[in-house]
DNA sequence: AACCTTTTCAATAAAAGTTTGAATTATTTT
DNA sequence: AAAATAATTCAAACTTTTATTGAAAAGGTT
């Protein structure tokens, strides 16, 4: 999870990155709306934290910059007001914020603001999709891609392939692909075998290894 | 986020509003709807939900009076209905409505019904008009357009329809198309089958796509 | 009330997806 | 190298899900 901090002040900026980082987030730094920008155009963080009052570019205009690309227009925006600046908080809703927190920063406040965030976008967010090399599987609309080449597969075997992506490398048992995708049925082991082969049958044979007397892998 | 709150019962004003709260949403409240138009002229929410059945001033009054604001136009209308009170679902819309959840209220659907409208609005702010190659469709006036030609649909051919191009390309399961279309309805599951073929057969076959055992979804 | 449209239901058909067992092949163990 | 174990393959059998239909019910209009 990347974030991306954008404060005028150093020392606020190395505060809150230590405290983000300290929580696992991916931390990078700006200290004014034009880097921010540049930075934000490069690394494509998931979450970017403006401080509203910035000399040069402010927060809010910085905003409304960032919402211009749209690759970055998925990107959650959270702002930092001071308590008096009560304009801001409507300015920035306008321009497209999620959320804002208010100064001095709590930053337990702030880490708890952001996970909900997070937790609030996690559905429409991309991480229902894997892309391993030219394989790339689409949860929400179903769809697996072949260098680009949309290729149906049917639901268990669909399920089969996104559980093995999961964790590419993994080897999964055949106990735990069972209980993943055929929960509490009964099934013959050899059903496990043919939905491989079907699998196999449409992107190839060198993406599923087969573990003898494990299970099977997904590639890497 | 700022939603504006209206009922005449304080129970379920207190309880909404922390169900709302805990979302992370900014909630202020009115127990009748002389205040929430004041308050709204001041506070400008985004969302205004309001309850139908209130002494004095009704939802529908208010709901009418707030649209009289040009600056509160914009703001979006959730209705509160009893499930008895079938009128009010047109009489609603007809004065401005957005959407509007039976009583009694489930926090979590509500939650899903704001969610779902802050989005629609945020996204496709024109008018909630969706264009996808050949096929346009004009919320507001209730019209399909394909290749320019006029195509008549029925209310639920429409919705559902409608529906499934809000996302495009989005396997909705049955279960989604159910709640959102049918709402607390109970149907035949083929019913939906009957409503697709009916689509399908004025618009062709190739829109709308089974994934089968999983749902439908709107081919890009 | 008569008429028309829309929606739902229920039965059947069709299609697609899943599972199985037997024969075969591959791999590991003894 | 032979035996034992595990995996693959295939086609047939089976299950589930969806499509289609016509008729009935519900809603709305004139």
């Amino acid at each position: 999870m990347k974030i991306l901090l954008v404060d005028d002040e150093k020392d606020i900026l190395e505060f809150l990155k230590y405290n983000l980082e300290k929580e696992g987030y991916n931390v990078v730094t700006a200290d004014n709306g034009k880097k921010a920008l540049e930075i934000a155009k490069r690394v494509l963080p998931d979450l970017i934290i403006l401080d509203v009052m910035m000399p040069e570019m402010d927060g809010i205009s910085t905003c409304i910059e960032i919402k211009k690309y749209p690759k970055l227009n998925e990107a959650l925006i959270l702002f930092l007001t001071a308590r008096s600046e009560e304009y801001s908080e409507l300015a920035g809703f306008d321009a497209g914020a999620d959320d804002y927190v208010t100064k001095p920063i709590k930053p337990k406040l702030l880490i708890r603001r952001i996970k909900a965030l997070l937790k609030r976008n996690k559905k429409n967010d991309t991480r229902n999709n894997i892309k391993i090399s030219d394989l790339e599987i689409e949860k929400e609309r179903h769809l697996l891609l072949y260098k680009g080449q949309e290729i149906y597969l049917a639901r268990k075997e669909f399920n089969l392939l996104y559980y093995l992506m999961t964790v590419p490398g993994k080897v999964f048992t055949r106990q735990e692909i069972l209980s993943e995708i055929w929960r509490d049925a009964f099934i013959n082991d050899r059903t496990i075998d043919v939905h491989i082969r079907r699998i196999r049958e449409k992107i190839g044979d060198h993406f599923i290894k087969t573990i003898k007397g494990v299970g099977y892998k997904f590639n890497i």
